[in-house]
DNA sequence: CTAGTACCAGACTGTTTGGTTTGTTTTACC
DNA sequence: GGTAAAACAAACCAAACAGTCTGGTACTAG
């Protein structure tokens, strides 16, 4: 889309009429103004982005292991990533807050929540199993919710800048061997899937 | 700067000009146009971020300890990260790579060979630290080298949203603690300062 | 069939845009 | 102190801008 590839103060109503094959009167009929427009289609990139959250958790709703719940939820996005390729979409949040000023506080106010909803979901992942190492308990779960935020982000742009989708991948990736890192005590001394959880406790020390 | 935070394309010369008190005469004396400016710009803001790094490099570069070395460096910009709060400024490459089809090829290159900088020179500082551990050897240093650039830029994204400087040091602290995680095997047991690193050994098993 | 209304096309408008031109001041140098 | 060039100011311009207006079509209800 237009205004994620040159931003939204950079694409004319007369760029998306030409795109949209449209006319100016039918544009103004739909929106009252441009700025209108892309409170629109911010609200409903958050939409589709909360539904991709909620089709994380889903995916692994019923792991009991708290641990394997957070990788499995990190894993899920390190997949998604895979289909990002096709669509050279790039996040419209960062238009968004780039150009903050120049938008409806309602826009930016969209974003907000959606960053907010991604932190207090994945923090009740989180929290449990953080509580299992030490590691685990010196980090803030808010801090690290986050962290997956800002590694989307900054994945989008380094997407962007290297010209490729690689780097959103590799991001998701190395996010989730450093939390695998943090989280698995034993790591790597028998292979990870073939371990049965549990047997070494519940937690240890404390 | 109004360029960062408005964007590029949403920030007319006339703007600068205000700001800048100075006339057209004057700007298009200097600058051959609009994007030349931006040229300009970016190219002088690389410079700055580019002695960041070397700045970075430098805090750690009598650290003998490859893992003291990597947590020293990280901690390095979670320090810097508590000046950010003054100047509010924001990071230029997001707009640069929001509209970069408005802007030159060089100045887009320019934010490339930053982010190549950021990775070849901290990488040299990872490989060995990596080397150290089962879960280190399991990350590719290039991307986890990586993920520290996506943090910033992830943290300057959040810190807009969210409208304080604070998240990015928790991004930055939250990365240090998961690299932490990884690279030092006995997390947690002695307080880290007193441990006599080396003692119990160079890299295990393998 | 008529009347009202949602929908749409495109000419039009006042303003703002990046950029130019013309002319004036400052600086540097012999 | 004369002069050439660099530095600047501001009026000016064509194109592009967001948004309006007029007029027309398609549909729905009575």
């Amino acid at each position: 889309m237009l205004v994620e590839r040159n931003g939204f103060g950079a694409t004319s109503v007369d760029q998306i009429l030409a795109e949209a094959r449209t006319s100016k009167g039918a544009f103004f009929h739909h929106f009252e103004s441009k700025k209108a427009l892309a409170r629109a289609l911010v609200e409903r990139y958050v939409d589709v982005d909360l539904a991709l959250l909620a089709q994380g958790l889903d995916s692994v709703a019923n792991v009991e292991d708290p641990v394997d719940r957070v990788l499995g939820f990190l894993g899920f996005y390190e997949c998604w990533a895979q289909e990002l390729v096709s669509k050279d979409s790039g996040c419209l949040y960062i238009p968004v807050l780039t150009e903050r000023d120049l938008l409806d506080d309602a826009t930016a106010v969209a974003v907000e929540r959606a960053i907010l909803t991604w932190r207090v979901e994945f923090v009740t992942l989180l929290r449990p199993a953080l509580a299992t190492t030490a590691a685990g308990r010196c980090i803030e779960p808010d801090e690290l919710a986050d962290h997956l935020f800002a590694t989307f982000e900054g994945g989008y742009l380094m997407c962007r800048s290297l010209r490729s989708a690689e780097p959103m991948r590799a991001q998701l990736r190395v996010l989730r061997q450093l939390v695998s890192a943090t989280l698995v005590r034993d790591f790597g001394l028998p292979t990870r899937s073939a371990r049965a959880r549990g047997i070494n406790g519940a937690s240890p020390g404390r």
